[in-house]
DNA sequence: TCAACTGTAACTGATAATATTACAGTACCG
DNA sequence: CGGTACTGTAATATTATCAGTTACAGTTGA
């Protein structure tokens, strides 16, 4: 899977971790590690989504607009990486004569496709708030 | 994920389905639709794995040595592609000042630990067998 | 000793992931 | 107004990963 979901927890986390809420996309990617302009690509499909505010020119940037108790990590995931567990490469012909082989394909997505809906019950386990808790927790320690 | 894990499970159930059980590396690159070279490497795993036989020489070939309903896509998955859940980009950085960017990237880690496990646990329950089975129930209907 | 196999390494080409550059649009602030 | 600080997005470059190909040594059976 590509990493655009991990730099939206990472950033969500973020703005629920800032006493504004609010953070402009070169202090995110400074923070994240990445580039301005992944960030902005990122941030525009997360508010598309209702997970935050944008707000263009001077003195601008993202703001959280939902509870990050409240927003689980298969929110994020379906948002922008959902059905990315199964590999793009497909096994198998449906026009050969081989059992095996012509059925193969449509088998193997549906295992993914369970795989994925397994995934996106565990993420619903986990909010923007909880990660945050844990990595407070952390510092501590 | 890359696809050696389909190209893994398709070769098993193709060899589960074969009358002897036994097939090539030709035959079988032939039915998954890869080459031959590709599938030696990843045969050459599941057998270090303990899953099959192989013969060198004239009349050589691959051949199951466990029932396939012994066989779980857990074990697979552990074979070649454990942990290929999480992306191999990592947000963050442990020597900034923020927690946030100096913790991310160990939770996230942690979260895709606990991911792979859930996914290891959901394959756990999908046999090389059961494939066979789903797969002859499709061409009847 | 030949033909049919596996086991690997090295190389090539294709595709996907990430970063960079550029610029239009928007909003605040003097 | 006009300048500055932002977002939004397209186009391009760069790099990494995936897959296919070629080549050849080692093994086995006929």
């Amino acid at each position: 899977m590509n990493s655009d979901f991990v730099i939206a927890v990472h950033s969500l986390v973020l703005l629920a971790h800032l006493p504004e809420g609010m953070a402009t996309s070169d202090e995110i990617a400074e923070n994240v590690c990445t580039n301005p302009v992944r960030v902005r690509k990122v941030m525009s499909c997360l508010r598309k989504n209702g997970f935050l505010d944008t707000r263009e020119g001077s003195g601008g940037g993202y703001k959280l607009c939902r509870a990050p108790e409240e927003i689980t990590l298969a929110d994020v995931y379906r948002s922008l990486a959902a059905g990315s567990l199964a590999p793009n490469w497909c096994s198998g012909d449906p026009k050969k004569d081989c059992v095996v082989s012509s059925n193969m394909a449509e088998v193997m997505a549906g295992v993914f496709c369970e795989a994925d809906r397994q995934l996106e019950a565990y993420f619903e386990r986990i909010t923007i708030g909880s990660m945050l808790s844990g990595i407070k927790a952390k510092q501590q320690a």
